[in-house]
DNA sequence: TTGACAATTAGCATATTTGCTATATGTCTA
DNA sequence: TAGACATATAGCAAATATGCTAATTGTCAA
């Protein structure tokens, strides 16, 4: 599976995108996280879990994916995976799509 | 299911991109379609499935879900289904997708 | 070093996707 | 009208995706 596959496949869920979404306002969605500034180190698995009511190991396969398909960084620190956006991979990707598929400009 | 999923999902396989791949360039992979001029008119649905090395059925339902998602246009002429991009939609999905997830420019 | 908590991994059930073949429908021509 | 040919639909099997719970691993603090 070639990394653009994985980054197409990764935004073919209406939860990953949703992860994305609210991963470009932390601070309106996740100010309880007290354990880090959301914004500047990013939201961890749990609360992005919560948000989102579903088990805290399927929000982890769904950071996997997004990681694998390099839309997100995680870096862990003490008991926790902080989650942010990587915004050069999300418009490269976007770049890719629009080469790829001669897609005109607006 | 929306509009937008429908887009997301459409181009969630490798098949159904390079559909729309070669559709930006008929001239070059059907030429040998003698029905109907396919850069004018488009290409018909067997002769998609013949380059992809496909079934016939399984061609006519990527075909199907590239329409729903509005990133194709097909119109029947005789007894035969001709396909082509619909560029406005593909523009249109594109600048969504940033918009939608903030994506920056390059 | 034990307990609590965050995260991951494993394993399973269900839903969706994708391919096929067989069959039906539509269209034209001999 | 019978046939040939393009397409669509139905139905099935295999693969993939997605959710869950249970169990494991990692980290820290009492």
């Amino acid at each position: 599976m070639s990394i653009r596959e994985d980054q197409v496949k990764a935004l073919a869920n209406e939860t990953r995108i949703e992860v994305l979404r609210v991963l470009t306002d932390p601070a309106r969605y996740f100010s309880a996280q007290e354990s880090a500034d959301p914004v500047k180190f990013g939201v961890c698995v749990h609360l992005l879990a919560a948000h989102f009511e579903v088990s805290q190991p399927t929000m982890s396969r769904h950071i996997e994916l997004l990681k694998r398909a390099g839309f997100i960084q995680a870096k862990r620190q003490q008991k926790w995976t902080y989650c942010s956006r990587n915004e050069a991979a999300l418009t490269d990707y976007a770049n890719w799509l629009k080469a790829s598929l001669s897609i005109q400009d607006a």
